[in-house]
RNA sequence: GUGGCCGUAGCUCAAUUGGUUAGAGCACCAGGUUGUGGUCCUGGGGGUUGGGGGUUCGAGUCCCCUCGGUCACCCCA
């Protein structure tokens, strides 16, 4: 059969599986470390959930869900953006009033469409939400965050785009002007958008097409529509940036893609990749989310961030991606009595803490230090009939052939210093 | 989902206007070296040229379909 994996994913066989995975870590102690909880909720969910709140126009309902029948003809949908799941789940165990919470996640994505480079059907996805605050630092904290992830790996060439897309005082008398705008420049818009005016004029203006940038510079812009809280809040958003010497650049055509988004809309764009996936991350303020959703007005903020995309900008600015440490010591045991020593050796280091590897077969000293010499490990830890018979160890440092035949324990003590006798 | 470009070994690539057994480097395995790896030398395994069909005496090369990748668009992560 074809072993290739099906269109739009992708294997993470080592060393690219190290690299995700120490994303993975470097996401969850920054998100610790800023007091957000690890969350994880269903892969697929009842298509409702995303079909209420992305709204009905939005791209991911359209054309992009995987959407299934089990085999109880539950119709379910294989989770396509984060933020809706952990929504639903925090309502659903909610009692009473609405209590602050702030959430992260770090998993699998899926939405169907052409796959190419840094867009997949299956993505993973960093992302964190801050529940139940209405106040514009939350919205500062996100992006604090992100841009500190981002910062850790060592990306730098990239820049934020940010605007607010009023709330529901405000966004509908902008929507009407807006909508008059562009009826009234109808002939000059590509055709794909005239039909799309009144159901979703904001998108029309996120085109990239000349012509229609144009129009959107000419057009309304919702910062200058805003009312007052919305005004305050994106101020006080603006100000909290600039107090963090983060500097985000006033981009009125930003639009969310997503139905419930409200005020704040932000995106990370590198300016390294291609633009069909230069966005690293995009995220927002949803204030009316959990009303979608059946609860309560409960005020949202947060992120999700493309791991392969990360990963992709990582590449393209020559940035040595983090990875997982290679073993500290490969051990290798020499004819039977070595070899059976050698896994009471191993375990020893281990239980002191070391990553340890050893051969599974008793081959030959030369073969194993050749496995010891690709397994990257620091030191080799030879054990032979000489070892096992005086009750020692040879440790080999790997980089300068460097060797000391040593009692074990003083052996594990050098290894975990990772220097030579004092 | 729409349009363009590209698919030769695990990777990077070569193969005369269509011509005989599809090559090289790297990687991998073995030996030189039965207690010393990473260097070097020698040898070896590995391909239905993405798949299927067609044209032709003959197809890696030309045509069609299909699958995959990629680029642009839509949109995002």
């Amino acid at each position: 059969m074809d072993l290739s994996p099906p269109r739009g994913t992708l294997d993470f066989l080592p060393p690219d599986g190290d690299r995700m995975l120490a994303l993975y870590d470097r996401a969850a102690g920054l998100a610790r470390s800023y007091g957000y909880r690890y969350v994880e909720t269903p892969g697929f969910e009842r298509t409702e959930l995303f079909s209420l709140t992305s709204g009905q126009t939005s791209d991911i309902v359209t054309k992009e869900m995987y959407t299934f029948k089990d085999r109880g003809r539950r119709s379910l949908t294989l989770r396509p953006e984060g933020t809706a799941p952990v929504m639903r789940a925090y309502l659903n165990r909610l009692s009473g009033g609405p209590s602050a919470f702030k959430a992260y996640y770090l998993t699998r994505m899926y939405r169907y469409g052409r796959p190419q480079a840094g867009r997949y059907r299956e993505h993973r996805q960093f992302g964190i939400e801050v529940f139940g605050v209405a106040g514009a630092t939350a919205d500062v904290e996100t992006i604090a965050v992100g841009d500190r992830f981002l910062r850790s790996l060592g990306l730098s060439r990239y820049h934020i785009e940010l605007n607010s897309i009023g709330d529901e005082v405000c966004r509908p008398a902008y929507r009407a002007e807006l909508i008059d705008y562009l009826q009234a420049n109808r002939e000059r818009l590509r055709d794909e958008h005239r039909d799309r005016i009144e159901e979703n004029p904001l998108r029309v203006l996120y085109c990239k097409d000349e012509a229609c940038r144009a129009i959107a510079a000419e057009a309304p812009k919702i910062v200058d529509r805003l009312c007052g809280p919305c005004r305050e809040h994106f101020d006080a958003v603006q100000e909290g940036l600039e107090d963090q010497d983060i500097k985000a650049t006033l981009t009125p055509t930003l639009v969310r893609g997503l139905d419930y988004y409200t005020r704040t809309a932000y995106e990370f764009v590198s300016e390294v990749l291609s633009q069909a996936q230069a966005t690293l991350f995009g995220g927002g303020r949803y204030d009316r989310l959990a009303e979608a959703l059946g609860g309560p007005r409960v005020p949202g903020v947060g992120f999700g961030m493309g791991l392969e995309r990360v990963l992709l900008a990582l590449k393209d600015e020559g940035v040595e991606p983090p990875s997982e440490p290679a073993p500290d010591a490969f051990v290798v045991g020499i004819g039977e009595v070595g070899g059976k020593r050698a896994r009471d050796v191993a375990r020893a280091l281990r239980e002191a803490g070391l990553a340890v590897d050893r051969s599974f077969e008793d081959r030959p000293l030369g073969a194993q230090l050749r496995m010891a010499d690709r397994s990257e490990a620091r030191y080799a830890v030879i054990v032979g009939e000489r070892e096992a018979a005086a009750g020692t160890v040879t440790v080999r440092r790997l980089a300068d052939g460097w060797q000391e035949t040593l009692p074990l324990d003083l052996a594990i003590e050098r290894i975990a210093r990772g220097g030579e006798p004092g």
